[in-house]
DNA sequence: TACATTTGTGTAGTTAACTACGTAATATGG
DNA sequence: CCATATTACGTAGTTAACTACACAAATGTA
């Protein structure tokens, strides 16, 4: 019936390839959301948003911890942010390295518009998925993949059967 | 307690950024576990011998649409594996447009030894996700996603919000 | 049968993440 | 207090997906 997918029917396999479709079908979606609505703004800046309503003032490196990225992916993310006049920053004070990010006037005027639309996403998904959990099913597999990662559960399983044939061997 | 990441604090606004980056990090665990085995093949290239395997002959567009990506994709991958020596090519006999790809014989020498580590990789995966159905619950967000995707959704729960308040100033 | 359309492949350019490395500022320790 | 290590940021280059467009071959149609 639903043969339909190649990669559905490999398993596990073909886990991670799926969540990258996933992942990939919904930024797709957003920055077309975000332009059906003629907002000037891209999907995943809404991270930057957050965080720095939340804590005003952060450096690059605290908000790279903070939310789980390289420092790169955030200069990246910031920097089209600036150029879009949401985010400004200063050299540290007492330290000279350092660059504070905040957000600008503009960027505080426009969230409450943004916040209605994340939240209605929010609620969106939320109705879509309440019934699978699937927000406590990630946050799981994120648990248990950060405890032990693919390649040691993955030479673990090899060394089982390893140890199994040797076994043989010796019985 | 876990309060460690700001993402997951979000709930489902960061949704689809945790799903990639889960995603990220199988494929960098996959490419390390391959390097640390001595096997000079790349993650994903598992999807183009397990397709070719079960059908012998197909074009880069049956490829691309039995596996659901797009023709650039696929032919980037199998690019490389030919580049490796897995793949072989064939212009079409009847339609001189197309070209077949198919496994080489270095590449059926080696799928029992590739096919013993997926098959690892797929019961460690099994056995990690088993209790929490982590398939069936991408499967269902697919299907899901697929049936309505994520603008849709946002929009829809949107416009529920402008006739409620339109409601209101008629009330 | 000539012309328009469709189809299959190929190429170029985009995006969002990453690692690795370079550089400048600060901190440390003998 | 100078040399070395560490830290924070920045840049370059990689990866794997995508869309958009180009072009050639095949098909359909008037």
């Amino acid at each position: 019936m639903e043969e339909k997918d190649f990669l559905q029917s490999l398993g596990y396999i073909g886990f991670a390839t799926r969540l990258k479709r996933i992942s990939d079908s919904f930024l797709h979606d957003g920055r077309k959301l975000y332009k059906e609505l003629g907002l000037d703004i891209e999907p995943n800046w809404y991270i930057i948003f957050k965080i720095l309503k939340l804590e005003k003032k952060l450096s690059v490196t605290e908000i790279a911890e903070r939310v789980q990225m390289s420092h790169p992916s955030v200069i990246t993310l910031t920097d089209n942010m600036i150029a879009a006049g949401y985010v400004k920053t200063r050299r540290g004070r007492v330290d000279g390295r350092v660059r504070m990010l905040e957000l600008t006037r503009k960027a505080k005027i426009r969230l409450p518009e943004l916040e209605k639309m994340w939240d209605a996403g929010e609620v969106a998904l939320e109705t879509a998925f309440r019934d699978i959990n699937g927000l406590e099913v990630i946050g799981e597999i994120e648990r248990r993949m950060n405890h032990k990662g693919f390649k040691d559960r993955a030479m673990h399983e090899l060394q089982k059967r390893v140890n199994r044939s040797t076994k043989h061997k010796k019985a």
